[in-house]
DNA sequence: AAAATTATAGAAAACGATATCATAAAGGTT
DNA sequence: AACCTTTATGATATCGTTTTCTATAATTTT
């Protein structure tokens, strides 16, 4: 068993407050003991128990992440900044990956709780209905990445989906693209991709381009499902001029499944995507994305949540990302 | 504030430790008291502080991973498979990324260990001396990912690195290359970077075949570094016939260098990937490349954890992950 | 030199749970 | 009717800290 404050008492032959003292640098303690008690410290090998000092204090320095899944690269980016602004301020992060499922987000959200996280941040895809009561059955401080609470007051970091998406797809129009489909994550399991649909539906109809049912398709977040969701687009017998992607992975696997079939982007068809990961920038041809800065939201989502915990005020502010369009090569300017 | 036991007991009108019986299921409870004190559970909402559970059971049912950065999809897999696997034994994970910085690597021990983690999985790069003793120095459990103990009895589960790079290297050889050069990651700080080199090293010489000093380079895991190591590579004079790069992303960047400088892959040059992530799968021409799975490697060692922290039982064992190789397009057979 | 003040250090009560031990009531045995 | 079980419950110590309150010694003030 390792040492506690008691070992280390009895070894320096003091109380266990005066250890206490030492150990929080409390100034009231005469510095021959305090000497002493380092060294008692020191040979016993003596580590605060985080346990039994969090039931104390009432605060466990932890964060709990619930996140949509760790392995894409959108999350993880986010995961990464949130852990690396709380370890710079003293705080841990416990991970809960949950797929979307309501279920696993729902106890998630009570295993943080009951283990009594400072804070909680939120990184998913939509936030339903029954995760909200239980985040908002307690004290604890919540932050949302990605979504947005549109009726609540949960502050919020996140991009401006609709507006982004909005410029994209003019971007495309300005480079004489009047065909313009769309493959999108799911708008109803997804909240950002019920924007950027928005966003798209937005543009088209302020430019007077008509929208085609038929070229509009869903696929996960994958490459394979951008180039499924491709192949089912260009099995109409006309077909539109470019495609806006709303991730990078489903741009790849839209532009491969182009090649399948023997076109050749962007001299037959412009394709974009959307987040800007090397997937983007590294394809041949390079793909045109927007980029957005997905460890920025990650950290900003803990920078607010900690000021949070630490000045217990609760105030509902909302944090849009910048975006900008970087362009490559997957786009063609058939204005004439 | 939450309700506590004590207002759970006050409300149904027992004593505390009938309530604890309730929730802990112990039998010997009358079942309208029972009935009375679940009736007063939910009427408190009290949900179980974790924390103070966790003192008195001196069990936090958390597993602490202590990982290279997980921003990289090689660490990814293997922290979600941890964490799936946690997760379903009812165990949480709190990570820690260190970017292979020492000391960052022992802080995070240190920590892990003062929030009384029930055990502690690294899946890092490399263990250094002074991570190991910060390890060793308790009796919390140990088991480690990608990395071997080789003189201590610490369980690990890896790939055999140096048998995947011979295979590999093997394989290019028997498509008739003798020329070979290698892109690895750095053999000094990676240990898998050491094997796998002495497996490529090894395969040459058992074919009778030359090392070349200026074939030979490092890079960063990134695409960009395996762009800028073929770039060295492709400077002298004598240029391969075959690059082995040890990981895909090393791979992607050193094609698409390739590719600038006007050469062909694989008919000008042949390039082999390592991981078989998605870049080498999707990628045009699609790389060979070696598959190993990252997700049983992080699964593996959480099981291997929970067995000895709740066995208690230490035994050193090796997990080796199963590998095979996946032709895809980026090696042309030159054999005559 | 007595009183008042200051500097140190210790005793003990929390924090919120679990689990041991003790106790009381009810039923069974002779 | 006295005793032993069995069943159900409560009181309380404990986990390892922090912190308040108290106590003592040392110092200053008068």
């Amino acid at each position: 068993m390792s040492a506690k404050i008691k070992d280390v008492a009895r070894e320096a032959n003091v109380s266990i407050a005066t250890v206490s003292r030492v150990i929080n640098d409390i100034p009231l303690v005469n510095d021959e003991t305090k000497a002493r008690v380092l060294d008692a410290i020191k040979r016993t090998g003596y580590k605060p128990n985080a346990i039994a000092r969090s039931l104390k204090l009432q605060k466990t320095n932890t964060i709990g992440v619930i996140l949509f899944d760790i392995t894409r690269i959108y999350f993880t980016l986010g995961a990464r900044g949130v852990e690396d602004y709380a370890a710079d301020n003293g705080y841990n992060i416990i991970l809960c990956n949950t797929d979307g499922v309501k279920d696993r987000e729902k106890k998630a959200a009570e295993l943080l709780m009951q283990k009594q996280c400072d804070g909680i941040i939120f990184l998913g895809t939509l936030m339903s209905k029954s995760l909200k009561e239980t985040l908002l059955g307690t004290n604890v401080p919540v932050v949302l990445g990605l979504v947005e609470d549109e009726e609540g007051d949960l502050p919020g970091v996140y991009l401006d989906n609709e507006a982004a998406a909005y410029d994209m797809v003019k971007y495309l129009i300005e480079n004489g693209h009047k065909d313009i489909g769309i493959i999108n994550v799911d708008p109803i399991t997804a909240y950002f991709g019920k924007k950027r649909r928005v966003g798209y539906l937005k543009a088209l109809q302020d430019f007077g381009l008509e929208y085609h049912e038929e070229w509009s398709h869903v696929g996960d977040f994958t490459i394979q499902g951008g180039y499924d969701a491709m192949k089912k687009l260009l099995q109409n017998d006309k077909i539109p001029t470019a495609v806006f992607c709303t991730n990078d992975d489903m741009a790849l696997g839209a532009l491969r499944c182009a090649e399948k079939m023997g076109m050749n982007v962007p001299e037959d068809i412009s394709i974009t995507g959307f987040n800007d990961f090397s997937t983007a920038r590294w394809s041949k041809p390079a793909i045109t994305s927007l980029h957005h800065d997905m460890y920025e939201l990650g950290a900003e989502c803990a920078k607010i949540l900690i000021e949070e915990i630490q000045t217990g005020k609760h105030e509902k502010r909302d944090y849009k990302l910048d975006y900008y369009i970087v362009k490559r090569e997957s786009v063609k300017d058939i204005g004439k």
